[in-house]
DNA sequence: TATCTGTTATACTATAAATATAACAAGTAG
DNA sequence: CTACTTGTTATATTTATAGTATAACAGATA
């Protein structure tokens, strides 16, 4: 698993890792029941303080997407992944809202955003489409 | 013109008023040449800060949405709006990418997607097909 | 000249993000 | 049992953003 944070950027350190966790799972980078690198290991790996990563760490506990255990550390949840119920899509029709309205002011046509959306899709399932020639 | 505030929402305020008026734009509630509220005004109307509302004027008169003179206040681009140029289609692909690959991680499929997004571009397109009975 | 416009400046409060240390509690391996 | 690693909790500090509050300035106009 490959993690790339831009400290410069606006987003949230604790997001970006978060996202590209859920990005390993969604790709099956990261696979059920696997094992992750404990907060300390991570922190001190991507350069960053302990407790950022517990943020993200934590976030996605919350999502579902991991568990975490005593000693055993945090793994990629064992059981069934969640789903993307009414309240997620609700969520994602309020966050997708705004990039959407923005694009269609500046004239994007609806097949351009499907094909973009069909483009961002696949890179997500295959992330070899994408930069990394990596593990 | 109808704006909406969550004054309790995570959302800064500025950028909800940012995004609805670009929804006006998108949506041709608002064409173009319009003229909008005075800040003064507008705040008070929304019962905000004068400056928050010039925060929201400022962001879209820095992405061409807006043109603001000295007594006329501000009015809607009345020439060309900005484009879906490369720099947009990246910013726009960096934002969308997250929210895609949760949705791919909770297991919707690609034409689910592209359901939810055609969904929404019609509703940006026409606000009627939403909420309002309004004006 | 008086008024309305955006603009700039300053100050203050509140919150989020990130870091830094330290300590605690629960498993586990020796 | 002891030592170590795990997540967890607690404080404290720094920095940046968001929002508000006032005040004043400069340009355009009626």
């Amino acid at each position: 698993m490959f993690i790339e944070l831009d400290l410069q950027s606006e987003v949230p350190i604790y997001k970006q890792l978060a996202d590209q966790l859920i990005e390993g799972i969604a790709s099956g980078t990261l696979s059920s029941g696997q094992p992750l690198p404990s907060v300390r290991t991570l922190a001190a790996d991507l350069g960053i303080n302990l407790h950022t990563v517990n943020k993200a760490y934590q976030a996605l506990k919350q999502e579902g997407f991991l568990e975490i255990h005593r000693k055993q550390g945090v793994i990629v949840q064992p059981g069934a992944l969640p789903t993307a119920d009414s309240a997620f899509r609700e969520r994602l029709g309020r966050d997708l809202r705004p990039l959407i309205a923005e694009a269609v002011a500046r004239g994007m046509k609806e097949n351009e955003l499907q094909t973009l959306m069909t483009a961002l899709y696949g890179q997500v399932q295959n992330p070899s489409s994408q930069g990394g020639t990596s593990t």
